[in-house]
DNA sequence: TCAGCAGATGACTCGGTAGTCACATTCCGA
DNA sequence: TCGGAATGTGACTACCGAGTCATCTGCTGA
């Protein structure tokens, strides 16, 4: 979606893009307090204070069409997020590892700048993969494999270089990004948790979850030096942590 | 849920559960094509022959009684499952390391077999998780908890065995269960996308997910010897792929 | 000042379903 | 064989929300 405030537009342009961005601000928040099936367009409009009417005319097909821009603000964020960790694979003292470990570190703050978006990505993009409608099942696949397209190159570059074991690039990449959408998946999952029962106990791994660093060095630590013990006999074969 | 074929039960009682067992699987069936939401208690009704009334008097609850007895249903059976494949810790040739290859394999078949009751976990479950329903996200919580704990007894046995690295077990325990059910998903996902796009293009990491064999090499390779590439400097340290 | 128009509005229509309940049917023991 | 208990049934009710459209509002340029 376009800056409401550039210049190169007309007043009457800012101000439809300006109120074209408040009602998907009000519909990000219905979404992520009730989750897409319970929204209905009579709050969002409420809270974007407008008619239900008015809504149509800056979004067509009504909720639907307010949870698809969302979706392509998520998805937006997410690959220019992937390309600027990864991007640099030529200078002399890149390190996939490390840059790895900051696509993690990034994740996290993205997350608690955006938890609204986040919470939408994984309740509704993940129920809606499966949907029988194709061209929406599509939709989802183009993203997904975009994000993959992005870290591709590196991981490429990073197993030509024999920085990494020679694995199908794509497969690596692909379960790379999976394993940090689970990470942060499961740390909104507990704090959604907690939000709802103050009561809850709390979990052995949590301090895990609420430290970024600590996060990525546990996820770190687990994808490249593996969970088999050979330090005992071997103690030298392992890289230190980034 | 009794097995409706339970003879210490009288006819009236068998008769009984086995109705509610066709209820359950007329249930389960339109679940999985059309998702919970686009289910109708007048197609489950239709599907198992019998009134719309009649379902309220085997299920109180009505559509949700019948998801919630389908949850029960599944996470049974992977309790099971991780338990069995990780139970004789103490024999002499034991293997952590081969058991986790085996608990891939093994969820690939029940996959396979159970291919009705995974959509539903995936999609419903995920979805449920994040209900502002507190009782119902303390459900989910509560099974994932009784999964981990499955896992985690072999995981300290492990470590505290030297087998793998000194990680917080729990944690270990929480990652390996996410992995393969990411694994299992994807899959699933890929073969839903086929079935409604015939002309869908292969992925390249396709075989890898349609052969459980090649696909538990894979997920064991990369979690138990990690993506660093160690090899060429120091050959002798990598275990073997059991 | 005013005509005309772009845009806002929300009452209304319409389609759809969860859950109910009065009645029908079947079962079973006396 | 019969009567009443248990069980099945589906038409009906009550509710809900998406999307429409006739009407209103306020801006702009002549």
């Amino acid at each position: 979606m376009p800056d409401s405030s550039d210049t190169t537009l007309s007043r009457r342009e800012r101000e439809q893009r300006r109120r074209q961005r408040i009602m998907l601000q009000a519909a990000q928040s219905v979404f992520a307090e009730k989750g897409y099936e319970q929204a209905t367009l009579g709050e969002i409009a409420e809270r974007a204070e407008f008619g239900k009417g008015t809504l149509y005319n800056y979004f067509e097909d009504g909720k639907e069409g307010l949870l698809f821009a969302t979706f392509a603000e998520v998805y937006d964020d997410l690959d220019e997020m992937i390309c600027s960790t990864f991007e640099g694979a030529e200078t002399a003292d890149y390190s996939f590892r490390a840059a790895f470990h900051e696509l993690v570190v990034r994740s996290f703050a993205y997350y608690e700048e955006r938890e609204d978006l986040f919470l939408i990505l994984i309740r509704e993009a993940h129920q809606l993969c499966f949907s029988n409608d194709v061209e929406k099942a599509a939709y989802f696949q183009e993203q997904q494999q975009r994000m993959i397209d992005a870290l591709t190159p590196a991981v490429e570059t990073a197993v030509d270089e024999g920085r990494i074991a020679p694995l199908p690039p794509q497969s690596v990449a692909h379960m790379l990004l999976e394993v940090v959408h689970d990470l942060i998946e499961h740390r909104c999952l507990t704090e959604h948790r907690d939000e709802n029962d103050a009561t809850c106990v709390c979990q052995s791994d949590a301090p895990l979850l609420h430290d970024p660093e600590a996060a990525a060095d546990f996820l770190t630590a687990l994808l490249f030096d593996g969970l088999e013990n050979d330090s005992p006999e071997d103690g030298a074969s392992r890289s230190p942590t980034p």
